[in-house]
DNA sequence: GGATAAGCGAGACGGTACGTCCCGTCTTCCT
DNA sequence: AGGAAGACGGGACGTACCGTCTCGCTTATCC
């Protein structure tokens, strides 16, 4: 199987794990102070200590340097708890989303994926799509508890949501607060709730 | 005030509106093979057969070409008809929206605006915010008609329908048919008319 | 005609003769730091406060610069006086070839020739054929003088002597001085003069 | 003393001396290809299959290996054979000395002993000076037996000799075949024998 | 015969330079 | 004064090698 040589030692020296968490500290700190077009893998590898044939041996692509560096810190966020109550739930997810996309990694990255199709299926694979089915299933969950109208088009609905809070970030250029979270979602189950 | 200045005639020889045309098609042009991060001046230039300085005499950067070449060929779109029922009225905004937002051009200008806070702001002013009025006047007008609910948040109600049809289009990848537009529409609807 | 053209006037911003310059200087000044395999063309770009693209621009390589450097400082040098004393004239240019040759220039210059056949063919053509035309033309005068052997190969002859002066810069690595140069020449003579 | 260490064993695995021997195929191949400025280490490596540490612990440089691997192949060749007719005996030599510098490794030898004092040293020490220790015993025999002037310079004569037959392999880029040393021995002679 | 030492191929490391592309500015001549 | 052409100083690209350094492994001597 493939995954048991994921973990088999080649010949030669092995990868510096200082110079990957370097790597990716330094692309954290710099786009504080330049905009994902500006950032350049000359002035990564200076703030890393780091030569730039490491950055493109291990990632390629700022882009694909990018989309690692968000993964590694947003993918612990973001998660469903599932046992919560379905109103609460969807709301620290939410509040937890917006934040992770309110940040200079979280712009940079929607950034390069609006010109990057490659990217844009990295993204929806690794971080998207897992989050979509699990609050596809709250909503299954809700349905069969009674809780939420049986007629309503679960990925509509979920779009109208979430996309709600892309707008917010991207559009409006501001993250969303506590209390504007809680106007969204409950004009949102007013329209599903029954 | 400036706006007289605009007609008036200077010394000199005048702007050449045949390099103006040239340039904003060459940039249209290029969008269809190159992405806004690699759509370069020099390459507009040559493709309009004018001079780089040209150019920047009139557009000073890259991201404000684009957003004059947007306006050029979108602003006579996306408008409200105002008379026609509002449903209908909706739908047909939102297949010119996601027409126009589904372009080359379209696709380039968001990019260019998330990474650049003064265009996003142009952007606005410019193009979205006017349509967003007529918008909200619209679902007011269904208010005043007994229509429509009167305890919606118009703003969160609009976020929520466009931010759909942006999340279509940016994060999916893929512009709405109109069989969507019904379904969202539809489910839109769902919520908010009495 | 060819040659008209090249002093014709082009369409855009005429090279700057200033650049030009400071980089030959730069070359040559650097030369006393550097051999010539560790000549980059990004320090003299900093030395000569220029971009690199400009030397690119007019030279295309290190090598073509080291010549049109070497030709631009030689090639006044190393003339052949034609109506002085046979004898004086040949112990005068030997002596300016000597000094032309060793120098840091010189040296990069012969160091570059042997590894690349066309700057050698260039070398040969603009440089040294003509001043070995003209050292035959005085054997040949010599001849007819009644001063020098009639049998000689003058081609020989020249590849001696010639060939001695580049031995002892280049193999020995030592410069001739006048009274070497007189040992030489006094022994050349011996074997060529009735 | 020093010498007696040399072959004495140590801890530790031997030196390997297939692959000192790969190695320096290895450079005799590529610098039929390369020029000795673009022949790196990495390729001789490669080449050879070998690790580049290999390469560096046993010669430090490419110079060093330049040099050893010139040594090895030409130290049995031109050499005087001491007993045959003068002429001959120098005929026979200048053929061998031109075959071996008119090769790849002995035109990327001078090439690198043009650039590095060091080296010339050595090439010099190793090579270059016994061949003429034996070419001036040579010709002091021939003064003893009344075949040649008692009053030449043999220093400079034999510069003149042996720097025609470098001026012809470098300057004029071509060996010199049978005919060509018959000539240029014939003219050395008739300046030098009685 | 187990410990120690050095050599080996592989290949990652921090660097330097390559030759190219583009930046935004400038300098020429022409309209 | 605008415009096409194109050179300018500068910065970054992605690649190739530099000489050094770990790795796991092999092959020797030493105790």
């Amino acid at each position: 199987m493939n995954n048991l040589n994921t973990n088999m030692t080649h010949a030669g020296r092995p990868r510096d794990e200082a110079a990957k968490s370097a790597i990716m500290t330094a692309t954290m700190t710099l786009l504080k102070d330049f905009k994902f077009a500006n950032l350049t893998i000359e002035r990564i590898a200076k703030e890393a200590g780091v030569g730039k044939a490491t950055i493109y041996r291990w990632w390629g692509s700022k882009e694909n340097l990018l989309l690692e560096t968000f993964l590694d810190t947003a993918d612990d966020h973001v998660v469903f708890n599932q046992e919560a109550p379905l109103l609460d739930d969807f709301k620290q997810v939410i509040v937890e989303l917006t934040v992770v996309l309110d940040s200079a990694l979280g712009r940079a990255l929607i950034t390069a994926i609006l010109e990057d199709r490659d990217l844009l299926d990295q993204f929806h694979q690794r971080f998207f799509e897992p989050r979509r089915q699990q609050a596809s299933q709250l909503l299954r969950r809700g349905i069969d508890d009674g809780l939420i109208k049986a007629d309503i088009n679960i990925d509509v609905v979920l779009d109208m949501l979430f996309g709600d809070v892309y707008m917010n970030v991207f559009f409006y250029g501001k993250a969303l607060d506590t209390a504007s979270i809680d106007v969204i979602l409950t004009s949102f189950m007013k329209g599903i709730m029954i």
